[in-house]
DNA sequence: CGAACGGTTGATTTGTATCAAGAATCGTGG
DNA sequence: CCACGATTCTTGATACAAATCAACCGTTCG
């Protein structure tokens, strides 16, 4: 059973599904960010997830996704057919709950960026992207707590406009607005260091202390 | 076990449970409508999904809400204990099949709702939230499809302003606008018609035709 | 009856979008 | 290695949708 896994790799900027088309296994990200997103028929841009190293692509059950599944960088994947996962879903009924626990905590992440999105300002958007970034490399790196931190950002200010609802340039404006406060000092593309991520969190408005992306 | 079922009755304006408080149970609106939201400490206020009759309430596992849940109309609920909820995951593996389900649901419409807050006028947001309800009465009634609707709309400007990230100011112009464009009818308080529920679709925007809350 | 509340409407402000132009950076081929 | 065009990013000027501030109206209710 080991050996029907499939693993693939995508390049950046490949599309790993369209919104309405099938999805053609579930899996999980090995490796690399990909992005949720649809696009409106007048052009309007929104993406609603990322998807990051050890999150959970694709619904069980439901082999149609209503969202673009892009790769940001390069990503690999680890999956299986929908069928073998429907039958390893009446085996072990360990996995059943276990995607219960991952629908959700994907659920409140979705929450959270509802909230997000309804309420904060450009500043406040930017900041909550920043600190959501931060702790999940957190997690992956096990390297928790260093008060001052590197973070590593692959999306362009295009697609970060896509995540907060803003556009390009108000993103810029707010990057160059943050450097000036010293909230984050670039370091090279992709890359930046936050001196002190309390204030980071802080400033990106308290929704997500009380245990939102815990 | 049947008889270990609780019924409570809530009215409008009382406060099912609070964020980050424990919500005594898990189980299914039967009557009613509440909604899910968040103030932040400075008083913004977002609120993230409306639980129709049929909906489920709770997670399985977790005790905690992240926010709060209040009745906007007088509220029927039937649900269990989390423990006894528990055990009867452990025994009908079909429940945890349908929990699943009932998750993905929910995703799907809270992703839906992003897209919403993220990139449409205050008129599609409003036009959004009347086409959604409508088409929820629609299906509890199974009075589908005639053109003409009546739609019941449980909420006062503020709080729809909460759903749609608005204000209520806004959501007032907006109302009297719809209303001299003719897309909708105000028969009396909560109540109006939808002349063409098409018509009110296509000014929603074109996120929700394909298959969203369907 | 008068106070309290929810809703409407108007005047003004404001944050972000839009439009527009440069400056950096990247990738490619000579 | 450099020159080039093509992206991506930044910055500025202006416009606009919705927020804010403020007044008023109609109900409901004590």
């Amino acid at each position: 059973l080991e050996e029907s896994k499939i693993y693939r790799t995508y390049m950046a900027g490949d599309v790993i599904a369209h919104a309405g088309s099938k999805l053609p296994y579930v899996g999980s990200i090995m490796g690399g960010v990909a992005a949720l997103s649809r696009v409106f028929e007048d052009g309007r841009h929104q993406s609603v997830g990322l998807l990051m190293p050890g999150d959970f692509l694709g619904r069980p059950g439901r082999s149609l996704t209503h969202f673009d599944v892009i790769a940001l960088t390069e990503v690999e994947l680890c999956g299986f057919q929908h069928k073998t996962f429907a039958m390893m879903l009446e085996k072990a009924s360990d996995l059943r709950a276990r995607m219960v626990e991952v629908m959700l905590d994907d659920l409140d992440a979705a929450r959270a960026w509802m909230m997000m999105l309804g309420r904060k300002t450009a500043r406040e958007k930017l900041c909550s992207l920043l600190a959501y970034i931060a702790m999940h490399q957190d997690r992956l790196h096990q390297a928790n707590q260093t008060d001052a931190q590197m973070i590593y950002l692959p999306l362009g200010r295009e697609q970060i406009a896509d995540f907060l609802a803003l556009t390009h340039e108000t993103v810029s404006r707010q990057f160059t607005a943050l450097t000036a406060d010293g909230l984050i000092e670039p370091v090279r593309k992709h890359v930046m260091r936050i001196p002190d991520k309390g204030r980071l969190i802080a400033t990106a408005g308290e929704d997500n202390d009380g245990g939102m992306w815990t």
